[in-house]
DNA sequence: AACAAAACTTCAGGAAAACTGAAACGTGGC
DNA sequence: GCCACGTTTCAGTTTTCCTGAAGTTTTGTT
């Protein structure tokens, strides 16, 4: 029989709770359903994708295919969720995708204006990092997009937005905050340095060597809040970001460190509402837009 | 009813041939069964997905759904792909994906070396362009890529491969080719210039602006070539690709045109044939790999 | 070591779905 | 009005999918 992708959903679901009965239980079917699911893509696949007797431990070969299934799942999900947000829009429908930190930046003005102007319009907004933003531009999953760094795709124009420097983000007691002299590189990244995500857009050799040697990579944003907020912890973050913080952290520029990050608005030039696309679009562009500066 | 790949596939093959009779030859099921699945799915979205009594025209909507579905069923065609691939191989399995340039250029060499090296193993060459080639290895669907300009890539590892530079091609009897100075940006790019994909990558301002006026574009290096035999026709293309080019086409330098291309080499550090793949990768970085100059 | 619990598989039957050929339908051309 | 063409509807069949119950194997406990 052919591939299915309710059969590498239910891989998938295996995989991940590493039970049959807790993954029937998530998938709403039977045991034996999934168990004969899974037999089935493991005999067409002619291997073993588990290994040991139960199906708490993945053989080589299910590590690989569950990588390339968790994936295409996810993806095919995606693009449901994006059929159906067409067709049920008639009244209209914008598709914004952006990194998280401006997302929330941006979100709560856009939607007001929005819906004032066009009562009905269907807005739907989603954030991942840069590379997935400017993806799901080019396969059509989104009519506007939000992402670090310019880059010329087919059909899709770029607007700078805004440019944003990096700096210290720490609590308020934070030595480092109450000292009078700038910080430097080399105050920052001590051993109690988080590194996150958005360090990496850095370019500054001497700050690249410096968190080489940085242990803990924070990715949600929230959890790197939380930490920062402790008083032991400090990290490196645009000022746009940083000043989203809740109360008790700063921001301090780094003296040697002069590094921007430019974020850019993208957009899908024919987009099917694009009356409304382009209209979103100049309000966020426009000098109308306040950003909580 | 939930939506299913199938569904999407029908429309498509619909969508693409404009009749239900014939799609439904291409799908091996009968009239009935794709008109079925047709206004399933339709029912699913509330609205028609194609305008007009007959089936050759689609709806507002049905060209948003069409590129939306497009792209999803060829993407999940790739992925069974892989996953088939990943699954039959035991003895090994490398997959490359390179921009077609380069993958015309290398592959005799290297399946001649890897299979002599280990028997049994499987190798899959895929071509496309280099942002694709560089999705691919981060979704995990290839193990080695070759794409143009260096991209930081979590998992994967960077290596120079050639640099190549940009140049006139042309018909050898071309008066381009025959006169005796170098040619210049003005020179190439007049009425009969044919710009290509490659093209895009020249940053040299002058030769962006030339371009702006060149009104034919082709994508298919095939095509470009058949174009260029006739005399008539010359284009700018990377060295090593224009070395590439049949008997009567030659390549000059432009004088006032610097720009070169950096081809990287792409490995994926945790391929599931590690040795293979690294293997692979020393082979075309090594000098023994002898690049068709 | 014996027993019980847990984790999974197998099986038979039944429900849902998908498919087919035949007939009906509607539109445009003559 | 009637035919040709393309599509839809229908009824019946085949295929697929799922469930509950019973069976098997592993794991843990005393």
């Amino acid at each position: 029989m052919a591939l299915k992708i309710e059969m590498l959903r239910s891989f998938c679901v295996v995989a991940q709770t590493g039970s049959l009965a807790e993954a029937a239980d998530r998938l709403g079917r039977s045991q034996s359903a999934v168990s004969m699911t899974l037999k089935q893509l493991e005999a067409h696949l002619g291997k073993p994708l588990f290994a040991g007797e139960r199906k708490n431990r993945l053989s080589q070969l299910g590590e690989q295919v569950f990588e390339l299934a968790a994936r295409q799942v996810r993806q095919f999900d995606e693009t449901v969720q994006s059929i159906e947000a067409v067709a049920s829009a008639d009244q209209g429908l914008i598709r914004i995708v952006s990194v998280p930190s401006v997302a929330a930046l941006i979100f709560p003005q856009v939607l007001a204006h929005m819906t004032r102007r066009f009562p009905g319009l269907k807005i739907e907004l989603r954030d991942t990092d840069s590379q997935q933003v400017l993806d799901a531009l080019v396969e059509g999953k989104a009519d506007l997009g939000i992402a670090s760094g310019r880059h010329a795709l087919n059909g899709i124009t770029a607007q700078p937005l805004f440019r944003d420097r990096f700096g210290l983000v720490c609590a308020t007691q934070h030595p480092l905050n109450r000292q009078a002299r700038p910080p430097t590189i080399d105050d920052v990244v001590t051993e109690s340095f988080l590194h996150n995500a958005l360090c990496d857009m850095i370019e500054t050799l001497r700050f690249r060597q410096a968190i080489e040697s940085a242990d803990i990579t924070i990715h949600n944003t929230h959890s790197l809040i939380a930490m920062i907020r402790t008083g032991h912890w400090v990290s490196v973050l645009p000022e746009t970001v940083a000043q989203f913080l809740p109360g008790a952290t700063a921001f301090r520029p780094i003296s040697d460190l002069p590094d921007r990050r430019d974020v850019y608005l993208y957009i899908r030039e024919n987009a099917r509402f694009r009356d409304e696309t382009q209209d979103c679009a100049g309000f966020i562009l426009s000098p109308a837009f306040k950003w909580p500066a």
